[in-house]
DNA sequence: CTTGGACCTGA
DNA sequence: CAGGTCCAA
């Protein structure tokens, strides 16, 4: 599909504590990490119900930006959800202050990786399929699988720069094209993301969920095949912006047991340790462990 | 309510 | 061989 109507334009503005590289290759499950080009990481986001190819790239403690979109777009349309995908808004350094006090283990895991934040969803159903695609499963798979999906199911959009995107597809083209999905190498998988496309589209309003409360959400998502209690997690934290989401799996197992010798019911022992910080503090936990020789 | 085997894919 | 969810026991 080609765009009409196109202007592109670029700006820059200054970002909080940041960093772009760290948070989008952080293995959050909200969608793959964005398309690395001449110097750019560059994304196909509908704002206002238009396409928009958005191209990012940080310079120190400002991030530059470059886009194609429809004329009813404005620069600041894009800013706001720039900022909303990688949560710009939100107060790191009162996260940081508030674990760091007289903890020299925190101190250090916050520090080296100072800057980390959310990357969330701009597309909340392609949040839950990479959620359930990445369910016992490496990123670099799941990551492999969620881009052959788009380029598979996915629609094509040129833009003017003859850049080409490919966009998630929507529940009902999943169900359209099932025989598709099964050479995107997404393996038993399958039939979870097929079941619970078809309650999504059928029965289950991604808007209602998002309109709950955290527990009744959570319980909610735990109906849909293929998601346990990390899958929702990640879904109500990737998807859904809810910072009491504390996702277990088993490298925060192993950092809670780790650091606070804890082996059961880490995710009440999480929420109830970090509260409405739950979410920010497994981000770091998951990088502390990950990277611990 | 708890447990442990089966499920796919690609390093 | 790693890695969550499901299902049967």
């Amino acid at each position: 599909m080609e765009i009409n109507k196109i202007k592109c334009g670029k700006f820059s503005f200054n970002v909080p504590n940041f960093d772009l590289k760290l948070t989008m290759f952080s293995g959050q499950t909200s969608q793959p990490p964005w398309k690395h080009k001449n110097d750019y990481y560059q994304e196909l986001i509908f704002i206002e119900d238009k396409p928009c190819l958005i191209k990012v790239r940080q310079k120190n403690n400002h991030l530059e930006v470059k886009y194609e979109t429809d004329t009813k777009v404005s620069p600041q349309d894009i800013k706001k959800t720039i900022k909303y995908i990688f949560d710009l808004e939100f107060n790191l350094d009162k996260f940081y202050f508030n674990f760091t006090q007289n903890d020299s283990i925190f101190s250090r895991i916050v520090e080296k990786y100072n800057g980390l934040r959310l990357f969330l969803a701009h597309n909340k159903y392609e949040c839950i399929i990479s959620s359930i695609t990445s369910a016992n499963n490496s990123i670099s798979k799941w990551t492999r699988s969620i881009l052959r999906i788009k380029e598979k199911l996915g629609r094509k959009y040129v833009f003017p720069s003859s850049e080409e995107m490919y966009y998630f597809p929507d529940p009902e083209t999943v169900l359209e094209n099932k025989d598709k999905l099964k050479y995107c190498g997404v393996g038993y998988r399958y039939k979870y993301i097929v079941e619970t496309t078809k309650i999504l589209y059928e029965n289950l309003s991604i808007d209602e969920v998002n309109k709950m409360e955290y527990d009744e959400a959570f319980e909610t998502l735990l109906e849909l095949p293929g998601v346990g209690p990390k899958v929702a997690d990640c879904i109500l934290l990737y998807g859904f912006r809810r910072y009491e989401a504390f996702p277990v799996d088993i490298w925060i197992t192993r950092a809670i047991k780790d650091l606070f010798g804890v082996s059961k019911d880490i995710r009440e022992f999480g929420q109830s340790k970090f509260g409405k910080y739950a979410g920010y503090a497994q981000l770091y936990l998951y990088q502390y462990i990950r990277h611990k020789k």
